[in-house]
DNA sequence: ACCCAGGGTCATA
DNA sequence: TATGACCATGGG
């Protein structure tokens, strides 16, 4: 078994079933990865329940809204101009298929992502979020907590590109679509607890403590 | 008052 | 290719 998969059975025994995207549809999923850039979850949850006050949760909905008039209503989750914009970038794209994601179904994985990283401030995290926690595409999300603990731990150098961190789970890490959901949730899950960007002296994440520390970067 | 949070983009060298 | 600046709110 790789070493990823061993990280992955720990981190789940450890913390169990994290239930990721937290969202009621396919809709609120999608628009919470823009809400939720570099943001806490918490900021982009209230956005995301304004929306639902306002009844605009739904892509006909707010695809008849400008982006100023988004602006203000996701206040909360920072950045809410560019992320206004964003939304209503992607509403344009997404008008071209009906606003239908049994329609985006159809769209190999390849080409849909290359079709979402066209669309202003959706980048790899963003795109790849739609696709695994969306549209459930077996793809690796990596985000900021990703490359710091796989760079702690050892498994990673530090000056990876996105596609490269990503290449490497794809190539070792064996799982199916619902492994690769966990498995990015319980990174984040395990980044929060015990790997904060400065480094807390004395407390051992739990992933080194299971693989030890004689590692060497794969990829 | 600082630091951080489930990033992305653009100008500059 | 690789940094730095900028976007911006809210909780600790």
């Amino acid at each position: 078994m790789h070493i990823l998969n061993k990280i992955y059975q720990q981190l789940l025994s450890h913390y169990g079933p994290q239930h990721w995207w937290p969202g009621e549809t396919q809709f609120e999923v999608t628009i919470g990865a823009i809400l939720a850039q570099n943001v806490s979850w918490t900021n982009a949850a209230k956005a995301i329940e304004n929306l639902k006050k306002h009844n605009l949760l739904q892509p006909q909905k707010l695809s008849g809204k400008k982006a100023e008039e988004i602006a203000p209503l996701i206040k909360s989750s920072g950045y809410y101009n560019q992320k206004a914009d964003a939304i209503a970038a992607f509403l344009r794209w997404f008008e071209r298929y009906d606003y239908s994601f049994e329609l985006l179904q159809k769209v190999p994985t390849e080409r849909l992502r290359e079709e979402l990283l066209a669309l202003p401030r959706i980048g790899h995290e963003t795109a790849d979020s739609i696709l695994l926690y969306t549209l459930e595409r077996r793809i690796f999300v990596v985000d900021a907590y990703t490359k710091r603990i796989f760079t702690r731990i050892g498994l990673l150098t530090g000056k990876e590109k996105y596609n490269d961190v990503q290449h490497m789970f794809h190539a070792h890490f064996a799982g199916t679509t619902r492994d690769y959901n966990e498995f990015h949730a319980l990174i984040v899950k395990h980044g929060k607890d015990v790997c904060a960007k400065k480094p807390r002296c004395g407390r051992c994440c739990i992933i080194r403590w299971c693989v030890g520390n004689a590692l060497t970067p794969i990829l």
